[in-house]
DNA sequence: CGACAGGTTGAGTGAGCTCAAGTCGGGTGG
DNA sequence: CCACCCGACTTGAGCTCACTCAACCTGTCG
Protein backbone atom coordinates (compact mmCIF):
# COMPACT_ATOMS: atom_id res chain seq x y z
CA UNK A 1 0.00 0.00 0.00
CA UNK A 2 2.33 2.89 1.32
CA UNK A 3 5.68 2.87 -0.99
CA UNK A 4 8.64 2.06 1.08
CA UNK A 5 9.77 5.49 1.25
CA UNK A 6 9.01 7.66 -1.63
CA UNK A 7 8.76 7.19 -5.60
CA UNK A 8 12.98 6.96 -6.00
CA UNK A 9 14.19 4.89 -3.25
CA UNK A 10 15.26 1.63 -3.91
CA UNK A 11 16.22 0.41 -0.86
CA UNK A 12 17.70 -3.18 -2.40
CA UNK A 13 20.28 -1.07 -4.57
CA UNK A 14 22.73 -0.73 -1.59
CA UNK A 15 23.34 -4.44 -0.82
CA UNK A 16 24.36 -7.38 -2.37
CA UNK A 17 21.68 -7.88 -4.92
CA UNK A 18 20.75 -10.14 -7.45
CA UNK A 19 18.75 -10.07 -10.45
CA UNK A 20 16.24 -12.71 -10.62
CA UNK A 21 13.61 -13.40 -13.06
CA UNK A 22 10.38 -15.74 -12.89
CA UNK A 23 7.75 -17.11 -15.23
CA UNK A 24 4.43 -16.52 -14.47
CA UNK A 25 3.44 -18.99 -11.36
CA UNK A 26 6.81 -19.84 -10.04
CA UNK A 27 7.40 -20.36 -6.51
CA UNK A 28 9.92 -17.61 -5.41
CA UNK A 29 10.40 -19.41 -1.98
CA UNK A 30 7.75 -21.47 0.16
CA UNK A 31 6.54 -21.27 3.57
CA UNK A 32 8.47 -22.51 6.21
CA UNK A 33 11.46 -21.99 4.20
CA UNK A 34 14.52 -20.39 6.60
CA UNK A 35 14.12 -16.86 5.62
CA UNK A 36 18.00 -15.96 4.31
CA UNK A 37 16.74 -13.10 1.73
CA UNK A 38 14.13 -10.23 1.20
CA UNK A 39 12.67 -9.32 -2.30
CA UNK A 40 12.02 -6.18 -4.43
CA UNK A 41 10.09 -6.33 -7.52
CA UNK A 42 11.71 -4.77 -10.80
CA UNK A 43 8.55 -5.59 -12.55
CA UNK A 44 5.32 -7.80 -12.94
CA UNK A 45 3.30 -8.85 -9.65
CA UNK A 46 4.10 -11.16 -6.57
CA UNK A 47 1.12 -12.64 -4.48
CA UNK A 48 2.18 -14.40 -0.79
CA UNK A 49 -0.09 -17.65 0.36
CA UNK A 50 -0.53 -18.55 3.44
CA UNK A 51 -1.56 -21.85 3.14
CA UNK A 52 -3.57 -23.57 6.22
CA UNK A 53 -3.40 -27.31 6.71
CA UNK A 54 -6.92 -28.12 5.08
CA UNK A 55 -5.40 -27.05 2.07
CA UNK A 56 -7.08 -23.41 1.41
CA UNK A 57 -5.44 -20.26 0.64
CA UNK A 58 -4.99 -17.35 2.56
CA UNK A 59 -3.29 -14.39 0.09
CA UNK A 60 -1.64 -11.77 2.05
CA UNK A 61 -0.71 -9.58 -0.43
CA UNK A 62 -0.09 -8.55 -3.70
CA UNK A 63 3.30 -6.77 -4.61
CA UNK A 64 3.94 -4.79 -7.45
CA UNK A 65 6.98 -2.62 -9.12
CA UNK A 66 8.67 -1.45 -6.25
CA UNK A 67 7.11 -3.50 -3.33
CA UNK A 68 9.74 -5.75 -0.91
CA UNK A 69 8.30 -8.78 0.48
CA UNK A 70 9.86 -11.86 2.46
CA UNK A 71 10.55 -9.85 5.30
CA UNK A 72 9.87 -12.02 8.20
CA UNK A 73 11.89 -12.92 11.10
CA UNK A 74 13.02 -17.00 11.37
CA UNK A 75 11.31 -18.81 9.00
CA UNK A 76 8.78 -17.72 5.90
CA UNK A 77 4.95 -17.38 7.36
CA UNK A 78 4.18 -17.64 3.83
CA UNK A 79 4.91 -18.66 0.06
CA UNK A 80 5.74 -16.12 -2.43
CA UNK A 81 4.67 -17.00 -6.06
CA UNK A 82 5.09 -15.30 -9.07
CA UNK A 83 1.47 -14.17 -10.43
CA UNK A 84 2.72 -12.83 -13.54
CA UNK A 85 6.29 -12.92 -15.33
CA UNK A 86 8.50 -10.80 -12.53
CA UNK A 87 12.10 -9.40 -12.28
CA UNK A 88 13.08 -9.34 -8.43
CA UNK A 89 15.88 -8.24 -6.85
CA UNK A 90 17.28 -10.10 -4.35
CA UNK A 91 18.92 -9.08 -1.21
CA UNK A 92 20.74 -11.51 1.19
CA UNK A 93 20.03 -10.65 5.06
CA UNK A 94 23.36 -13.01 6.15
CA UNK A 95 25.43 -10.44 5.16
CA UNK A 96 24.95 -8.67 8.05
CA UNK A 97 22.65 -10.57 10.41
CA UNK A 98 19.53 -11.54 11.12
CA UNK A 99 16.97 -8.67 10.30
CA UNK A 100 15.70 -8.46 13.98
CA UNK A 101 18.88 -7.64 15.13
CA UNK A 102 18.77 -3.93 13.52
CA UNK A 103 22.13 -3.97 11.70
CA UNK A 104 20.86 -3.36 8.37
CA UNK A 105 20.24 0.39 8.44
CA UNK A 106 16.39 0.08 6.61
CA UNK A 107 15.31 -2.58 8.58
CA UNK A 108 13.02 -0.91 10.15
CA UNK A 109 11.62 0.85 6.89
CA UNK A 110 11.07 -2.91 5.81
CA UNK A 111 9.53 -3.90 8.77
CA UNK A 112 7.16 -1.01 8.50
CA UNK A 113 6.07 -1.59 4.94
CA UNK A 114 5.38 -5.74 6.06
CA UNK A 115 3.29 -4.02 8.27
CA UNK A 116 1.74 -1.94 6.47
CA UNK A 117 0.77 -4.62 3.94
CA UNK A 118 -0.84 -6.85 7.53
CA UNK A 119 -2.84 -3.87 8.61
CA UNK A 120 -4.08 -3.61 4.94
CA UNK A 121 -5.15 -6.98 4.42
CA UNK A 122 -6.55 -6.63 7.87
CA UNK A 123 -8.60 -4.06 6.54
CA UNK A 124 -9.79 -5.90 3.78
CA UNK A 125 -10.94 -9.28 5.02
CA UNK A 126 -12.63 -7.11 8.29
CA UNK A 127 -15.43 -6.16 5.67
CA UNK A 128 -18.55 -7.84 6.24
CA UNK A 129 -19.93 -8.12 3.13
CA UNK A 130 -18.83 -9.49 -0.38
CA UNK A 131 -19.93 -5.79 -2.19
CA UNK A 132 -17.55 -4.21 0.54
CA UNK A 133 -14.83 -6.36 -0.01
CA UNK A 134 -14.28 -6.07 -3.79
CA UNK A 135 -15.07 -3.05 -3.55
CA UNK A 136 -12.32 -2.25 -1.05
CA UNK A 137 -9.86 -4.38 -3.11
CA UNK A 138 -10.54 -2.44 -6.51
CA UNK A 139 -10.54 0.67 -4.89
CA UNK A 140 -6.79 -0.19 -3.19
CA UNK A 141 -5.52 -1.90 -6.36
CA UNK A 142 -6.21 1.07 -8.48
CA UNK A 143 -4.90 3.58 -5.51
CA UNK A 144 -1.42 1.51 -5.92
CA UNK A 145 -0.93 0.46 -9.15
CA UNK A 146 -3.78 2.37 -11.77
CA UNK A 147 -3.01 6.12 -10.94
CA UNK A 148 -5.93 6.64 -12.80
CA UNK A 149 -9.34 4.99 -13.68
CA UNK A 150 -8.39 1.94 -15.86
CA UNK A 151 -6.64 -0.62 -14.46
CA UNK A 152 -5.34 -4.06 -15.22
CA UNK A 153 -5.67 -6.65 -12.60
CA UNK A 154 -2.73 -9.00 -13.44
CA UNK A 155 -4.63 -11.44 -11.36
CA UNK A 156 -6.61 -14.27 -11.55
CA UNK A 157 -10.70 -14.53 -9.92
CA UNK A 158 -8.91 -17.06 -7.96
CA UNK A 159 -6.27 -14.86 -6.50
CA UNK A 160 -8.72 -12.57 -5.36
CA UNK A 161 -11.11 -14.91 -3.96
CA UNK A 162 -8.38 -16.06 -1.70
CA UNK A 163 -7.42 -12.63 -0.70
CA UNK A 164 -10.68 -11.27 0.14
CA UNK A 165 -12.03 -14.94 2.27
CA UNK A 166 -14.61 -15.11 -0.56
CA UNK A 167 -15.38 -18.02 -3.50
CA UNK A 168 -14.26 -17.29 -7.34
CA UNK A 169 -18.02 -17.45 -7.63
CA UNK A 170 -19.12 -14.86 -5.40
CA UNK A 171 -16.12 -12.33 -6.76
CA UNK A 172 -17.15 -13.00 -10.40
CA UNK A 173 -21.04 -12.68 -9.59
CA UNK A 174 -20.16 -9.09 -7.07
CA UNK A 175 -17.55 -7.56 -10.32
CA UNK A 176 -20.55 -8.18 -12.91
CA UNK A 177 -23.07 -6.62 -10.75
CA UNK A 178 -21.07 -3.81 -10.27
CA UNK A 179 -20.50 -3.68 -14.07
CA UNK A 180 -24.47 -4.10 -14.37
CA UNK A 181 -24.79 -0.81 -12.70
CA UNK A 182 -22.08 1.10 -14.09
CA UNK A 183 -20.01 1.54 -11.08
CA UNK A 184 -16.86 -0.32 -12.94
CA UNK A 185 -16.72 -1.21 -16.48
CA UNK A 186 -15.45 -5.03 -17.54
CA UNK A 187 -13.24 -5.16 -21.03
CA UNK A 188 -12.39 -8.40 -20.54
CA UNK A 189 -11.95 -10.31 -16.97
CA UNK A 190 -8.54 -8.56 -16.48
CA UNK A 191 -8.99 -5.06 -17.74
CA UNK A 192 -11.20 -2.93 -15.22
CA UNK A 193 -12.52 0.63 -15.83
CA UNK A 194 -13.88 2.48 -12.89
CA UNK A 195 -16.50 4.74 -14.00
CA UNK A 196 -18.04 5.84 -10.13
CA UNK A 197 -15.07 6.20 -7.61
CA UNK A 198 -17.40 7.87 -5.27
CA UNK A 199 -20.43 5.43 -4.90
CA UNK A 200 -17.54 1.97 -4.88
CA UNK A 201 -15.40 4.23 -2.11
CA UNK A 202 -19.20 4.13 -0.23
CA UNK A 203 -20.03 0.74 -1.08
CA UNK A 204 -16.65 -0.50 0.04
CA UNK A 205 -17.55 1.49 3.88
CA UNK A 206 -20.54 -0.13 3.93
CA UNK A 207 -23.10 2.01 3.27
CA UNK A 208 -24.97 -0.09 1.39
CA UNK A 209 -25.84 -2.65 3.90
CA UNK A 210 -29.18 -1.41 5.07
CA UNK A 211 -30.04 0.35 1.66
CA UNK A 212 -31.32 -0.47 -1.20
CA UNK A 213 -29.56 -0.80 -4.66
CA UNK A 214 -32.15 2.22 -5.91
CA UNK A 215 -31.55 4.13 -3.05
CA UNK A 216 -27.33 4.03 -2.49
CA UNK A 217 -27.49 4.31 -6.61
CA UNK A 218 -29.35 7.57 -6.02
CA UNK A 219 -27.21 8.95 -3.41
CA UNK A 220 -24.07 7.92 -5.21
CA UNK A 221 -25.56 9.75 -8.29
CA UNK A 222 -26.31 12.96 -5.93
CA UNK A 223 -22.06 12.54 -4.38
CA UNK A 224 -21.09 12.74 -8.02
CA UNK A 225 -22.63 15.58 -9.70
CA UNK A 226 -21.09 18.41 -8.26
CA UNK A 227 -17.47 16.45 -8.82
CA UNK A 228 -19.40 16.00 -12.11
CA UNK A 229 -20.09 19.68 -12.80
CA UNK A 230 -16.93 20.89 -11.69
CA UNK A 231 -15.20 18.77 -13.60
CA UNK A 232 -15.99 19.69 -16.93
CA UNK B 1 1.97 -14.06 19.99
CA UNK B 2 5.74 -14.47 20.08
CA UNK B 3 6.99 -12.43 23.11
CA UNK B 4 9.73 -9.83 22.54
CA UNK B 5 12.67 -11.75 23.27
CA UNK B 6 12.26 -14.16 26.10
CA UNK B 7 10.17 -14.03 28.76
CA UNK B 8 13.17 -11.83 30.98
CA UNK B 9 13.16 -8.94 28.66
CA UNK B 10 11.59 -5.47 29.09
CA UNK B 11 12.44 -3.61 26.18
CA UNK B 12 10.41 -0.78 28.12
CA UNK B 13 12.23 -0.30 30.78
CA UNK B 14 15.35 1.39 28.91
CA UNK B 15 13.70 4.58 28.49
CA UNK B 16 12.27 7.14 30.19
CA UNK B 17 8.87 5.11 30.95
CA UNK B 18 5.96 6.58 32.89
CA UNK B 19 3.37 4.03 34.77
CA UNK B 20 -0.29 4.68 34.12
CA UNK B 21 -3.15 3.33 35.20
CA UNK B 22 -6.69 2.64 33.00
CA UNK B 23 -10.19 1.66 34.53
CA UNK B 24 -11.73 -1.17 32.51
CA UNK B 25 -13.36 0.06 29.24
CA UNK B 26 -11.09 3.38 29.25
CA UNK B 27 -9.26 4.61 25.87
CA UNK B 28 -5.54 4.85 25.82
CA UNK B 29 -4.79 6.36 22.69
CA UNK B 30 -7.92 6.89 19.54
CA UNK B 31 -7.50 5.56 16.18
CA UNK B 32 -6.18 8.67 14.30
CA UNK B 33 -4.28 10.33 17.11
CA UNK B 34 -0.41 11.26 16.02
CA UNK B 35 1.52 7.86 17.67
CA UNK B 36 3.97 9.36 19.83
CA UNK B 37 4.05 6.90 22.60
CA UNK B 38 4.47 2.92 22.33
CA UNK B 39 2.92 0.75 24.91
CA UNK B 40 4.11 -2.07 26.95
CA UNK B 41 1.56 -4.18 29.14
CA UNK B 42 2.72 -4.44 32.98
CA UNK B 43 -0.74 -6.42 34.18
CA UNK B 44 -4.18 -6.59 32.58
CA UNK B 45 -5.31 -7.32 29.07
CA UNK B 46 -5.68 -4.24 26.34
CA UNK B 47 -7.88 -4.34 22.97
CA UNK B 48 -6.59 -2.39 19.92
CA UNK B 49 -10.03 -1.21 17.53
CA UNK B 50 -9.63 -1.07 14.18
CA UNK B 51 -12.98 1.23 12.95
CA UNK B 52 -14.85 1.02 10.08
CA UNK B 53 -16.73 4.00 8.84
CA UNK B 54 -19.98 2.16 9.43
CA UNK B 55 -19.31 2.09 12.58
CA UNK B 56 -18.22 -1.76 13.02
CA UNK B 57 -14.93 -2.73 14.58
CA UNK B 58 -12.32 -4.96 13.70
CA UNK B 59 -10.20 -5.90 16.85
CA UNK B 60 -6.83 -6.31 15.83
CA UNK B 61 -5.37 -7.79 18.56
CA UNK B 62 -5.27 -8.53 22.45
CA UNK B 63 -2.11 -7.65 24.50
CA UNK B 64 -1.47 -9.44 27.58
CA UNK B 65 1.08 -9.08 30.37
CA UNK B 66 4.45 -8.36 29.08
CA UNK B 67 2.80 -7.43 25.34
CA UNK B 68 3.64 -3.97 23.15
CA UNK B 69 1.64 -2.23 21.60
CA UNK B 70 1.21 1.24 19.79
CA UNK B 71 3.85 0.63 17.30
CA UNK B 72 2.47 2.90 14.55
CA UNK B 73 4.41 5.25 11.86
CA UNK B 74 2.48 8.41 12.04
CA UNK B 75 -0.82 8.19 13.44
CA UNK B 76 -2.61 4.91 15.21
CA UNK B 77 -4.14 2.62 12.73
CA UNK B 78 -6.37 1.30 15.42
CA UNK B 79 -7.21 2.79 19.03
CA UNK B 80 -6.61 0.72 21.97
CA UNK B 81 -8.41 0.15 24.93
CA UNK B 82 -8.46 -1.28 28.71
CA UNK B 83 -10.07 -4.68 28.46
CA UNK B 84 -9.90 -5.06 32.26
CA UNK B 85 -8.20 -2.72 34.03
CA UNK B 86 -4.68 -2.47 33.15
CA UNK B 87 -1.17 -0.84 34.52
CA UNK B 88 0.84 0.43 31.67
CA UNK B 89 4.56 1.37 31.16
CA UNK B 90 4.21 4.48 28.64
CA UNK B 91 7.52 4.77 26.33
CA UNK B 92 7.72 8.18 24.19
CA UNK B 93 9.53 7.79 20.83
CA UNK B 94 10.59 11.80 20.65
CA UNK B 95 12.68 10.97 22.67
CA UNK B 96 15.02 9.79 19.50
CA UNK B 97 13.00 10.15 16.57
CA UNK B 98 10.10 8.33 14.68
CA UNK B 99 10.73 4.55 15.19
CA UNK B 100 10.56 4.36 11.27
CA UNK B 101 14.19 5.98 11.43
CA UNK B 102 16.18 3.48 13.17
CA UNK B 103 17.57 5.79 16.27
CA UNK B 104 15.73 3.08 18.76
CA UNK B 105 17.62 0.17 19.53
CA UNK B 106 14.48 -2.19 19.19
CA UNK B 107 12.74 -0.68 16.87
CA UNK B 108 12.91 -3.31 14.70
CA UNK B 109 11.81 -5.96 17.80
CA UNK B 110 8.70 -4.06 18.49
CA UNK B 111 7.89 -3.88 14.20
CA UNK B 112 8.32 -7.54 14.01
CA UNK B 113 6.18 -8.21 17.07
CA UNK B 114 3.85 -5.73 15.90
CA UNK B 115 3.91 -7.93 12.19
CA UNK B 116 3.44 -11.14 14.40
CA UNK B 117 0.29 -9.67 15.73
CA UNK B 118 -0.73 -8.94 12.37
CA UNK B 119 -0.23 -11.53 10.81
CA UNK B 120 -1.81 -13.84 14.13
CA UNK B 121 -5.07 -11.97 13.55
CA UNK B 122 -5.21 -12.67 9.74
CA UNK B 123 -4.38 -16.02 10.15
CA UNK B 124 -7.96 -16.32 12.08
CA UNK B 125 -9.92 -14.41 9.96
CA UNK B 126 -8.12 -16.23 7.06
CA UNK B 127 -10.13 -19.13 8.26
CA UNK B 128 -13.38 -19.97 6.65
CA UNK B 129 -15.97 -21.17 9.23
CA UNK B 130 -16.93 -19.98 13.08
CA UNK B 131 -15.94 -23.08 14.73
CA UNK B 132 -12.96 -22.87 13.10
CA UNK B 133 -12.41 -19.26 14.06
CA UNK B 134 -13.12 -19.73 17.80
CA UNK B 135 -11.34 -23.22 18.15
CA UNK B 136 -7.99 -21.50 16.71
CA UNK B 137 -8.94 -18.33 19.04
CA UNK B 138 -8.90 -20.61 21.76
CA UNK B 139 -6.08 -22.32 20.96
CA UNK B 140 -3.90 -18.94 20.37
CA UNK B 141 -5.09 -17.28 23.75
CA UNK B 142 -4.52 -20.85 25.52
CA UNK B 143 -1.31 -20.60 24.38
CA UNK B 144 -0.25 -17.03 24.84
CA UNK B 145 -1.88 -16.93 28.63
CA UNK B 146 -3.46 -20.47 29.83
CA UNK B 147 -0.03 -22.23 29.74
CA UNK B 148 -2.43 -24.82 31.34
CA UNK B 149 -5.66 -26.41 29.93
CA UNK B 150 -8.00 -24.08 32.08
CA UNK B 151 -7.30 -20.33 30.82
CA UNK B 152 -9.75 -17.25 32.19
CA UNK B 153 -10.99 -15.04 28.46
CA UNK B 154 -10.65 -11.34 30.21
CA UNK B 155 -12.70 -10.48 27.07
CA UNK B 156 -16.38 -10.19 26.50
CA UNK B 157 -18.50 -11.89 23.95
CA UNK B 158 -18.45 -8.95 21.81
CA UNK B 159 -14.82 -8.21 22.18
CA UNK B 160 -14.29 -11.89 20.63
CA UNK B 161 -16.88 -11.45 17.91
CA UNK B 162 -15.51 -8.47 16.54
CA UNK B 163 -11.74 -9.74 16.63
CA UNK B 164 -12.96 -13.40 14.85
CA UNK B 165 -15.75 -11.10 12.19
CA UNK B 166 -18.41 -12.82 13.98
CA UNK B 167 -21.35 -12.11 15.74
CA UNK B 168 -21.88 -12.85 19.73
CA UNK B 169 -24.53 -14.96 18.86
CA UNK B 170 -22.60 -17.23 16.36
CA UNK B 171 -19.81 -17.09 19.21
CA UNK B 172 -22.05 -17.84 21.81
CA UNK B 173 -23.85 -20.88 20.04
CA UNK B 174 -20.30 -22.08 19.13
CA UNK B 175 -18.78 -21.76 22.59
CA UNK B 176 -21.74 -23.95 23.70
CA UNK B 177 -21.54 -26.32 20.67
CA UNK B 178 -18.05 -27.23 21.65
CA UNK B 179 -19.14 -27.61 25.50
CA UNK B 180 -21.72 -30.04 24.88
CA UNK B 181 -19.70 -31.55 22.91
CA UNK B 182 -17.19 -31.87 25.97
CA UNK B 183 -14.30 -30.31 23.55
CA UNK B 184 -14.30 -27.66 26.28
CA UNK B 185 -15.96 -26.72 29.83
CA UNK B 186 -17.88 -24.02 30.18
CA UNK B 187 -17.61 -22.40 34.34
CA UNK B 188 -19.20 -19.25 33.48
CA UNK B 189 -19.06 -17.44 30.49
CA UNK B 190 -15.25 -16.31 31.14
CA UNK B 191 -13.64 -19.32 32.67
CA UNK B 192 -13.23 -21.62 29.89
CA UNK B 193 -11.39 -25.18 30.38
CA UNK B 194 -9.99 -26.91 26.99
CA UNK B 195 -10.65 -30.60 27.94
CA UNK B 196 -9.67 -32.27 24.15
CA UNK B 197 -7.25 -29.72 22.69
CA UNK B 198 -6.06 -32.39 20.16
CA UNK B 199 -9.72 -32.46 18.33
CA UNK B 200 -9.74 -28.03 19.39
CA UNK B 201 -6.82 -28.36 16.61
CA UNK B 202 -8.48 -30.77 14.38
CA UNK B 203 -11.24 -28.17 14.22
CA UNK B 204 -9.17 -25.45 13.91
CA UNK B 205 -7.36 -26.79 11.05
CA UNK B 206 -10.88 -27.43 9.32
CA UNK B 207 -10.94 -30.93 9.51
CA UNK B 208 -13.98 -31.05 10.37
CA UNK B 209 -15.42 -29.34 7.35
CA UNK B 210 -17.21 -32.23 5.10
CA UNK B 211 -16.84 -35.02 8.26
CA UNK B 212 -20.07 -35.07 10.50
CA UNK B 213 -19.55 -34.03 14.48
CA UNK B 214 -19.99 -37.94 14.65
CA UNK B 215 -16.90 -39.15 12.92
CA UNK B 216 -14.79 -35.95 13.98
CA UNK B 217 -15.10 -37.24 17.43
CA UNK B 218 -13.87 -40.49 16.74
CA UNK B 219 -11.06 -39.29 15.09
CA UNK B 220 -10.40 -37.09 18.04
CA UNK B 221 -10.25 -39.69 20.27
CA UNK B 222 -8.29 -41.74 18.42
CA UNK B 223 -5.94 -39.07 18.35
CA UNK B 224 -6.64 -38.49 21.68
CA UNK B 225 -5.81 -42.48 23.16
CA UNK B 226 -1.92 -42.50 22.37
CA UNK B 227 -1.44 -39.31 24.25
CA UNK B 228 -4.06 -40.57 27.33
CA UNK B 229 -2.01 -43.97 27.69
CA UNK B 230 1.45 -41.96 27.27
CA UNK B 231 0.53 -39.59 29.57
CA UNK B 232 -0.69 -41.45 33.05
C1' DC C 1 -9.21 -29.16 -33.97
C1' DG C 2 -9.41 -30.81 -29.19
C1' DA C 3 -7.88 -29.98 -24.57
C1' DC C 4 -7.70 -27.03 -20.98
C1' DA C 5 -7.50 -23.10 -17.90
C1' DG C 6 -10.04 -19.20 -16.63
C1' DG C 7 -14.37 -17.05 -16.26
C1' DT C 8 -19.48 -16.51 -16.02
C1' DT C 9 -24.01 -17.69 -14.63
C1' DG C 10 -28.01 -20.45 -12.75
C1' DA C 11 -30.31 -23.30 -9.03
C1' DG C 12 -30.44 -24.93 -4.57
C1' DT C 13 -28.48 -25.30 0.09
C1' DG C 14 -26.82 -24.01 4.48
C1' DA C 15 -23.97 -21.40 7.82
C1' DG C 16 -24.22 -17.39 10.06
C1' DC C 17 -26.94 -13.08 10.54
C1' DT C 18 -31.14 -10.70 12.25
C1' DC C 19 -34.86 -10.29 15.22
C1' DA C 20 -36.67 -11.52 19.45
C1' DA C 21 -37.26 -13.54 23.96
C1' DG C 22 -35.47 -15.12 28.07
C1' DT C 23 -31.71 -16.14 31.74
C1' DC C 24 -28.19 -14.97 34.94
C1' DG C 25 -25.43 -12.25 38.13
C1' DG C 26 -24.05 -8.06 40.14
C1' DG C 27 -24.95 -3.52 41.63
C1' DT C 28 -27.99 0.08 43.49
C1' DG C 29 -31.65 2.13 45.95
C1' DG C 30 -35.73 1.91 48.69
C1' DC D 1 -33.46 -7.69 52.69
C1' DC D 2 -35.75 -7.46 48.61
C1' DA D 3 -37.09 -5.14 44.27
C1' DC D 4 -35.36 -3.44 40.45
C1' DC D 5 -32.32 -2.59 36.77
C1' DC D 6 -28.80 -3.30 33.64
C1' DG D 7 -25.23 -5.41 31.04
C1' DA D 8 -23.58 -9.76 29.50
C1' DC D 9 -24.87 -14.01 27.84
C1' DT D 10 -27.77 -17.69 25.88
C1' DT D 11 -31.07 -19.65 22.90
C1' DG D 12 -34.84 -20.04 19.44
C1' DA D 13 -36.99 -18.98 14.74
C1' DG D 14 -36.66 -17.32 10.31
C1' DC D 15 -34.17 -15.22 6.59
C1' DT D 16 -30.34 -14.02 3.54
C1' DC D 17 -26.09 -13.95 1.51
C1' DA D 18 -22.42 -16.52 0.07
C1' DC D 19 -21.18 -21.33 -0.80
C1' DT D 20 -21.80 -25.69 -3.47
C1' DC D 21 -22.84 -28.05 -7.47
C1' DA D 22 -23.35 -27.79 -12.19
C1' DA D 23 -23.45 -26.20 -16.84
C1' DC D 24 -21.69 -23.41 -20.22
C1' DC D 25 -18.75 -19.89 -22.57
C1' DT D 26 -14.37 -17.96 -24.20
C1' DG D 27 -9.70 -17.66 -25.51
C1' DT D 28 -5.21 -19.99 -25.81
C1' DC D 29 -1.97 -23.41 -26.77
C1' DG D 30 -0.22 -27.63 -28.64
Amino acid sequence: MLRLSGQTAHPAARYSHTSLKFRKGEIIYAQGDPATDWYQVESGTVRTCFLYRDGHRQLTGFYYSGDVFGIDAETYRSSAEAVTAVTLTRCSKSMGSAIASNQIPEASSLLQSALNHAQSCISLLGRRTANERVAAFLLATAWRIGGSDSLNLPMTRADIADHLGLTIHTVSRTLSELARREIIGLNGPQSITIRNPHLLRLLADGEGRDTSYEQIDRIGALAMAPATALGR
